[in-house]
RNA sequence: GCUCCUAUAGUGUAACAGGUUAACACGUCACACUUUCAAUGUGAAGACUAUCGGUUCGAGUCCGUUUAGGAGUACCA
């Protein structure tokens, strides 16, 4: 059985990162009749916050990975942790330290001095007195000798020498779990079979394997997938970059297109760039995730994101159009339809907001720009509109055709070029020149609201 | 410093067990279509596969070197 778990730590929103790595995870379990848990690493009480659980929960929500168990909170299974570090205790895996801050950032600089490598050099281990009026801590024996190797599903083998790893604390002077050995304890109880995480967890993967064998249990697979970078290879960042889901989703990005984004980044099945969720899973495969990191582009992003627009269904769309137009006062009337306006617009736009602006124009008369009026509603453009409106007044069938026949029929008699009608029209029945066809607008809008923006007072 | 990870056009991936002129897409530029902006279509420029060396009849693909990025080296996760 196949088992995966997302294990974000709740101290800030998700981001795109552990996105893609909660979509990896999603995918692999998925795929293979698996199934994929939620747990939330809230053991840093200073920083984890509910309000980030919530955010990150409903990222996932909004992106549509859902998750079969959890979310289970590590600050609930205390009481298991402490067990399995007594487990260690008394099997010799682990002992009481007793040094201070102090004695320790004294010990790593005389190691640093004499050129070494910073490490606990196990002075407590073989403390035969306890004195249990002195704060201790509880360090994990990291076996000395051999190395521990692992296959990674992503990056192939990894092997990293005892040597390196020195016996890290796994509990705390006030008797709390750390990180490492917290993660061995759930993803045991959880029975996990893969472990996908970010690459910057590699050097933790070692000590982690020693503690399951520690444990006497068997380790997981392990498949470490790249970072993701700035476009211009720097680390994202919180305060520069747009890095949290959500701020996607108010740019107008798509879930599945970010998804689909997110999955090419890193990870490749031929020439497809465009997919569902269910090529996508059909397709995926964790080898061949590649193993350096990868550059955010925006405009990528917003490619793929006019890709599935073009995609999906326009009441759909609609229904997301509709919440972006309320929160702009704007109401959807009765006639032209949402839907037909969506398809007639809905090729123009890389994002909803600006899908909502094409929509828009066609349930409210916008003011074109002063500069607008000057270069295209001249005294000889507003006699030719009124011509024309008289025109389309008399006009009795309001098809398309009849419209288009109409147009270039007048054009001719007027002796004028398109633009010079189009450009007018544009302005006073939309208030922007960027529209589709304005024969097409004229036709979707229908006679009595085209008539009356037309009209001068209206 | 030490350990580990990474390195194909500006960007992202391809080239699935080493085999002809390294492909596709985004981006850029040009042209076409159009009534404007887009969309769409066609085409162009752009990489000697980071370095040096080795194995091989033959290497982007295997091995080593150097360099450059990144991660860790916490009573953070």
């Amino acid at each position: 059985m196949i088992r995966t778990r997302f294990a974000p730590s709740p101290t800030g929103f998700l981001h795109i990162g552990g996105a893609r790595t909660a979509l990896f995870c999603w995918a692999h379990s998925r795929k293979n009749n698996g199934k994929f848990i939620l747990r939330i690493e809230d053991t840093d009480l200073e920083r984890s916050t509910q309000a980030s659980v919530d955010s990150i929960i409903d990222a996932m929500n909004w992106l549509n990975l859902d998750y079969d168990e959890g979310p289970f909170y590590q600050t609930k299974r205390m009481e298991r942790y402490q067990e399995m570090i007594k487990q260690l205790l008394d099997s010799g895996h682990a002992y009481r330290c007793y040094c201070t801050k102090e004695e320790l950032n004294q010990m790593r600089e005389e190691q640093k001095a004499q050129g070494l490598k910073a490490k606990y050099d196990r002075r407590c281990l073989n403390k035969e007195t306890h004195d249990n009026n002195k704060p201790y801590v509880i360090r994990f024996k990291n076996p000395t000798g051999g190395s521990v190797v692992w296959h990674d599903l992503v990056k192939g083998k990894i092997e990293i020498s005892n040597q390196e790893l020195d016996d890290l604390i796994i509990a705390r002077s006030d008797g709390s779990p750390t990180y490492n050995f917290c993660v061995v304890v759930d993803d045991l109880d959880m029975k996990i079979s893969h472990v996908i995480r970010g690459d910057d967890h590699i050097n933790n993967t070692p000590r982690q394997i020693n503690i399951f064998k520690a444990f006497n249990q068997e380790v997981p697979l392990y498949a470490h997938v790249p970072m993701i970078l700035r476009d211009d290879g720097q680390k994202m960042s919180k305060r520069t970059d747009a890095v949290s889901v959500m701020q996607y989703k108010d740019m107008g990005i798509l879930p599945e297109a970010l998804l689909n984004y997110l999955a090419r980044l890193c990870w490749g099945h031929g020439d497809n760039e465009i997919f569902t969720m269910q090529e996508f899973l059909e397709w995926f495969n964790l080898e061949h995730v590649s193993s350096s990191p990868a550059r955010f582009d925006i405009k990528k992003l917003f490619w793929v994101n006019s890709n599935h627009i073009k995609m999906k269904d326009n009441h759909e769309l609609a229904a997301l159009v509709i919440e972006i137009l309320n929160q702009k006062n704007i109401q959807v009337k009765e006639s032209p339809k949402l839907v037909d306006v969506i398809q007639l617009v809905k090729s123009r736009s890389d994002n909803l907001n600006s899908l909502a602006a094409e929509c828009s124009y066609f349930y409210n008369k916008f003011i074109p720009t002063a500069e607008e009026i000057n270069q295209y509603l001249t005294n000889d453009a507003l006699v030719i509109l009124n011509k024309f409106t008289n025109e389309l007044i008399n006009l009795t069938s309001w098809d398309l055709q009849s419209i288009k026949d109409l147009i270039k029929n007048f054009c001719a008699n007027e002796n004028i070029k398109m633009p010079q009608l189009g450009m007018p029209i544009r302005l006073k029945i939309c208030g922007t020149k960027n529209t589709p066809s304005f024969d097409e607008v004229i036709h979707l809008l229908g006679k009595t609201e085209v008539i009356a923006r037309l009209t001068p007072n209206a």
